[in-house]
DNA sequence: GCCAACGTTGGC
DNA sequence: GCCAACGTTGGC
């Protein structure tokens, strides 16, 4: 069966934090992309996410920023546990178990790829419309167009080598 | 570590 | 509901 209302999105973490290897280190389990505190960033993830939607690993905040590995959405939305615990960073005084202020989605490696560095990406005209390359830009997640998705895919990803 | 850009907060 | 102050993001 097909599904052809699958969307793309970008998502950044910082690989202090959790990186391309920390993800890797569970391949056939998925993480919670927990932590995420901007509500357009959210809402992205509960109102539009849907399971197998393809992702874009990217390293942010780091020597080297850039794609790091495709990944997919393997859970829809649900309250993002970490709210709710006082002694976490993530913690929200305002949130409660009957109205979650905070969501998440579980993500899953697909396959760690050569890093495309910002740098790289930039060089690319067809991508430069892409919502993380314009300036000012600070979402950690946002859409991906399916042709930039196709093209970066096609065009762009490496397999890893070690 | 700097700093520009942006989002959020809170006084009024 | 305005907007100044503040905190955060993230490339460099």
């Amino acid at each position: 069966m097909t599904r052809c209302n699958l969307r793309y999105w970008l998502m950044k973490s910082e690989p202090a934090d959790v990186s391309i290897d920390d993800l890797a280190a569970f391949p056939n389990q998925s993480v919670a992309w927990y932590g995420v505190r901007n509500y357009q960033a959210r809402n992205f993830m509960r109102d539009q996410m849907k399971i197998n939607d393809g992702v874009l690993f990217y390293h942010s905040n780091c020597k080297t920023p850039g794609i790091a590995g495709i990944a997919r959405v393997a859970s829809t939305a649900y309250p993002d546990a970490t709210q709710f615990q006082q002694k976490n960073k993530y913690f929200d005084a305002k949130a409660t178990q009957e109205q979650p202020r905070w969501f998440n989605v579980d993500v899953q490696l697909v396959r760690k790829i050569e890093l495309i560095s910002l740098a790289e990406l930039r060089k690319h005209t067809e991508l430069s419309r892409m919502r993380t390359l314009q300036p000012g830009n600070r979402l950690s997640i946002t859409p991906v167009d399916p042709a930039e998705w196709e093209y970066i895919t096609a065009k762009l990803v490496r397999p890893h080598q070690e």
